[in-house]
DNA sequence: AAACATATTAGACAAGTGTATAATATAGGA
DNA sequence: TCCTATATTATACACTTGTCTAATATGTTT
């Protein structure tokens, strides 16, 4: 329930990396290959976003030889809940089915967002 | 469809103000009343996000004496659906099922979320 | 031990954002 | 017309974010 810090997006684009990898802890060269690259970071840019993802809390790290290992700390499905939650409030009022509305139009009565969610809430009741 | 440029917080609080009152042009001291107080913004404030605004063409203003009058130029639910798609995308892989999901835990089966979308699909199928 | 290769650190810088102070303009009254 | 009150403008400044270059540290090879 406590407010996360919203990162900006470069941080949680690492953050992504190091939740969606499958061991822990990562290295540097671990995270270049898998969000650095595409991203076209040099390496100590990356560094940079780590550092500051530390002074943050949301993850921590070791020394080992030259090299350092990463960790992450926050929880990947609660950040995702918090700013979830926060732009519901922020732009619909804190109501999922306003925010629904937006993607409903009486014209267009089609909508595939409206069939996603009738299968989504066929699945929740079986 | 175009990426509308997303706004601070601080301009997307005007650019609210602007949205919801009822007449138009508004003039700095309606703003003033409207945000700037709650917000305890100086006049300069509010008039330097205005600028701003009005640099990224989100609206446009006349000066009318001493007064500026402001008018908005951008639709309201045009930017906060560009900023949703944006969000889900961002944070659900573009899928509303995947966003409800975070409402959603098994042990938790009366939430309040779910409940809110039955009613809005419900009312969406008449 | 000296030299290399490579990873990390320190520091820097521009752009964007939140915010304000000081300067200027202008409507209205004395 | 001159003064006053008030609105606006011009600036400025600190912090955050994205990004990097130069400096430093360390494991490896000779």
């Amino acid at each position: 329930m406590d407010n996360i810090r919203k990162l900006p997006d470069a941080e949680f684009d690492v953050m992504v990396a190091l939740w969606d990898c499958s061991v822990s802890p990562v290295n540097t060269a671990y995270l270049m290959e898998n969000v650095g690259k595409q991203k076209g970071w040099k390496a100590p840019t990356l560094i940079s976003f780590l550092s500051r993802l530390e002074e943050k809390g949301f993850i921590h790290s070791e020394k080992n030889g030259k090299e350092r290992q990463y960790y992450a700390d926050a929880v990947k499905d609660d950040y995702i809940k918090c700013v979830t939650i926060d732009f519901i409030e922020k732009y619909h009022c804190g109501s999922i089915a306003k925010m629904m509305d937006v993607f409903y139009s009486k014209e267009d009565d089609s909508s595939e967002k409206l069939d996603e969610m009738k299968k989504w809430i066929q699945k929740m009741l079986y």
